[in-house]
RNA sequence: GGACGAUUAGCUCAGUUGGUUAGAGCGCUACCUUGACAGGGUAGAGGUCGUAGGUUCGAAUCCUACAUCGUUCACCA
């Protein structure tokens, strides 16, 4: 017998291992349709928050609901190193504990970080368990395990092979607290208050100047000449001569080019190609020097005089306390400007002329989009304006800057000696070759995981490929989604994964993304521990829509407990009354009408959720089954049976309904329903081998099925009136009109008596007043004890008569327009006059009260 | 500036190819120690679906414009 309250701790804590223990979460049955999804591998940087409970939590339902269907399921588990941050976070362990990491030998300082990965990877395993999450154990990888680290090879020596990898000195992003070298998605563009800073150049000979605008003076030490458009009548005269660089004193020349544009600041430009990206190309089609005066690390080298060694913020403020100084500063602007911060790090990027190495994407981003033309080929995102998102960030697409300045990480199998340059799977056996000491951007083999974890390069598991689904945020579409597109395309020829499904962002109670610095995070395991993973599962699972972000909102999830507690407590009365019930009890035959109508309304369930499971709509579920649970089977069907619970077949019918429910709601909260299931009479060793239930073609709508709604009608009616008109216990009811209502409250009269709390009875002394309650096929009275209810009785009358009336013209007024009759589907048009025959019916017996009154 | 999303009850959100009386949870009102559940039951109140046009027999839903909020991409030194 189930406990009187609901109690997640003892409901939760032995099940995940009891699943373990049975092999309930491994893959391999032959005989099935697979099925499989990968894990987004989460980062080894700390613990799981919300937002990856809510990705997994998607993921273990699609699992559980395909394995119940029938299909041989595989989840993949997995981790990622997450270069840059992983890095990070060891190295500020490392500092705390009093060592400076970059002063640790690479071997020693790689140990720490193995040894740091099994810490967080079991942490991570932890959680996972608490969710409840039915991964297969035996098939999990790390992004640097040995297959994966082959993969990332095999697929850096091809695309070097194929051009489509190179190396090459240019602008690139560079985090100078990292000291790492960055892609461009992993720069956030922020918008800061600046200043727009307009210098004097002197024109070389001439006390005349240029006015000059930069946001950045430090990098003048790097300028290699001003530019201006060469049409503009201002200046295109001075083209060819020189300027004299404030402060360094030296000569650069003036030059025209069509990047300058006229009609913003001065129209003057300064050059400094080896400091910012567009000037970079300007000075390649000037053939001007590359001056650095910027180091790696933020501080400025000798170029920049007698501020070397400066940070460049320090630098900028005394440059222009100096240029002030001697005059050569017209003005200074404050503007807000949008200026580069690393993702990880929050420190302002430099723009860095540096040696790296390239993905070069065109080629393959076109291969990526045509494919999304291939009907047979091509993912399917849902929800599906995420495909524009792809295809846009795909057609805009820049070379992918690969190459970090880490420990952490794949080592580019890239060897060197003096100039020649080898790449290849190994290291080449002779004597003198250096392999590049960098390592690849962490989603270079994030990009492989699709595959790299079903076994490629050695042997592809083609069983499970491409992946059915993958489910993850839209914040890494750019990130992750596309990449592993790419590289599945060029690397399989076939698309990684058939459907993405694609959810938003968990936010606080006000809406406002969970991060660190505003301490809003909500950590999953605490909502576990005090309302259990089922709770948590159900809040995070029916709550949004999908592609919607989900705000996090304790008393949803309170909601969802209380929404277990009522199927527990159905659940506990469902078992009272099966005590002692028998493998031979169970039949289904001679059901009431009652019972009927719950068959009925589970099967139409049964088919609403699963159409709506199919297509990963499972806030839709989620309701579906709360409306059902909660009203059909709690608030009608459990109060209707209690007159009939003698019956074994009403008896089995409660099983029966109990049962599907419980597989029905599994995917979403596994733990209840596995130790409800494991304590119905008739059951298999888990509900996670159990059929998931299927919609039965041959249960039809009949009359019977009406006759309980009209039942139910009754019932709410009488409620009403007795409410409204404020009437007590002490009451009867009289049907004694000898028509279809009677029969039917005749052969009902336990199950009315029950619900209503009262007798029907043939007649009724004259010490009773009555109130008569039309219905659409009849009259019934009420009669009672207490003052006369006439002026209640007669106002309640007109305003049921008056919102009759207004239905009955509005239909009428819908039916006699021909455009709808000929062009509405003709199943509405006839429910309407089926509603509009029931009120005209039921308005006669309304009118014939009032004129009695 | 481009793109996308949101705007529906006091709050947080649904609304399934357009179907006429727009739903839920929480909150609110009144009543109820009913034999599964008071974290419950019963019955209610509460919305001209951001604004203005349009298409249609019919619009919360489709189209156009605008407004507000948010996300994202691209940004000119």
């Amino acid at each position: 017998m189930l406990d009187k309250k609901y109690n997640h701790h003892d409901v939760e804590f032995d099940k995940y291992q009891f699943w373990l223990d049975n092999d309930l979460f491994k893959a391999g049955d032959m005989s099935k349709e697979p099925f499989c999804v990968v894990i987004p591998p989460p980062n080894i940087t700390g613990k799981l928050h919300l937002g990856h409970a809510w990705d997994t939590t998607l993921q273990d339902m699609i699992i559980r609901y395909k394995k119940m269907d029938g299909y041989d399921t595989l989840w993949v588990p997995g981790m990622d190193h997450a270069g840059i941050a992983t890095q990070a976070k060891i190295d500020a362990r490392l500092r705390s504990e009093g060592f400076n990491p970059r002063d640790m030998k690479k071997s020693e300082w790689l140990a720490r970080a193995w040894s740091w990965k099994d810490e967080y990877a079991s942490i991570i395993r932890q959680q996972w368990a608490k969710l409840g999450l039915s991964l297969d154990y035996s098939r999990e990888c790390f992004t640097m395990d040995e297959n994966l680290s082959l993969a990332v090879r095999k697929v850096f020596v091809d695309l070097y092979n194929k051009g489509f990898i190179y190396r090459g000195e240019r602008i690139i992003n560079f985090d100078p607290i990292a000291m790492t070298a960055l892609s461009n998605i992993e720069v956030i563009y922020k918008e800061i208050e600046g200043a727009f800073y307009y210098l004097k150049y002197m024109i070389e000979g001439t006390n005349d100047y240029l006015s000059v605008a930069t946001t950045r003076p430090e990098t003048l030490f790097g300028d290699t000449a001003v530019a201006v458009h060469p049409k503009d009548e201002r200046y295109k005269h001075l083209i060819g001569k020189r300027v004299v660089l404030p402060i360094a004193n030296k000569l650069i020349p003036i030059i025209g080019d069509e990047y300058v544009d006229m009609s913003f600041g001065t129209g003057v430009v300064k050059i400094t190609p080896a400091h910012d990206p567009n000037d970079f190309e300007v000075g390649n089609r000037h053939h001007l020097d590359r001056v650095r005066c910027i180091k790696a690390d933020g501080h400025m080298n000798d170029s920049a005089l007698k501020y070397n060694g400066l940070d460049r913020f320090e630098c900028r403020h005394q440059l222009v306390e100096d240029l002030e100084k001697h005059g050569l500063i017209i003005k200074i602007e404050k503007i807000k400007h949008a200026v580069g911060h690393s993702e990880r790090s929050n420190a302002i990027v430099e723009p860095y002329l540096s040696k790296q190495w390239f993905v070069k994407m065109d080629e393959l981003a076109e291969k990526a989009l045509d494919n999304q033309n291939n009907k047979d080929n091509r993912v399917k995102f849902i929800p599906k304006r995420f495909e524009k998102i792809f295809t846009n960030w795909m057609e805009d697409i820049q070379d992918w800057c690969i190459s970090r300045q880490l420990w952490w990480g794949h080592q580019i199998p890239a060897w060197y000696k003096e100039d020649q340059i080898y790449v290849g799977m190994e290291a080449p056996t002779e004597d003198g070759w250096v392999q590049d000491s960098d390592v690849l951007d962490t989603w270079f083999s994030s990009a492989l995981w699709p595959f790299a974890t079903l076994g490629w390069p050695h042997n592809l598991d083609g069983r499970y490929f491409p992946n059915n689904v993958l489910v993850t945020g839209y914040d890494i579409i750019f990130f992750w989604v596309s990449r592993m597109i790419f590289q599945s395309l060029e690397f399989t020829k076939q698309r990684p994964f058939n459907d993405v499904l694609i959810h938003g962002l968990i936010r606080d109670k006000q809406g406002l993304k969970m991060t660190k610095s505003l301490g809003n995070g909500v950590d999953p395991m605490d909502v576990i521990e005090e309302y259990g993973a089922d709770a948590l599962r159900f809040f995070l699972t029916t709550n949004s829509s999908p592609g919607q972000d989900l705000r996090y909102d304790e008393d949803k999830v309170t909601s969802s407990w209380n929404f277990i507690n009522k199927l527990w407590n159905a659940s506990r009365f469902v078992l009272m009354n099966l005590e002692g019930f028998k493998e031979s009890d169970y039949k289904l035959d001679n059901s009431t009408i009652i019972d009927k109508w719950i068959i009925y309304k589970l099967n139409e369930t049964i088919k609403v959720v699963r159409k709506h499971m199919d297509k990963y709509e499972f806030n839709v579920v989620g309701s579906t089954l709360y409306n059902f649970i909660w009203d059909d089977f709690c608030d009608w069907y459990i109060e209707l049976s209690k007159t009939n619970l003698e019956n074994q077949t009403t008896k089995s019918v409660l099983l029966y309904v109990l049962g599907n429910i419980l597989q029905l709601l599994h995917p979403f909260t596994p733990y209840v329903t596995e130790h409800i299931y494991q304590m119905l009479p008739l059951h298999q060793k888990s509900i996670m081998i159990s059929s998931y239930p299927t919609y039965d073609k041959s249960i039809k709508w009949d009359e019977d099925i009406e006759k309980v709604n009209i039942i139910i009608e009754i019932i709410t009616k009488i409620r009403t009136i007795k409410q409204e008109n404020k009437i007590g216990k002490d009451y009867f009811l009289i049907s004694n009109l000898n028509n279809e209502i009677d029969i039917l409250i005749k052969d009902n009269f336990d199950t009315f008596n029950k619900l209503l709390k009262t007798k029907f009875i043939e007649s009724l002394d004259n010490s009773y007043k009555k109130i008569d309650i039309p219905f659409s096929y009849g009259t019934i009275i009420l009669g009672y004890k207490g003052s006369d209810k006439e002026d209640e009785m007669l106002s309640n009358l007109q305003k049921e008569r008056d919102m009759l009336l207004s239905n009955i013209s509005r239909r009428e007024k819908l039916l006699s327009n021909e455009g709808y009759i000929n062009k509405a589907p003709k199943e509405i048009v006839d429910e309407e006059r089926r509603k509009l025959e029931e009120e005209c019916n039921k308005i006669k017996f309304i009118e014939e009260k009032l004129s009695e009154l």
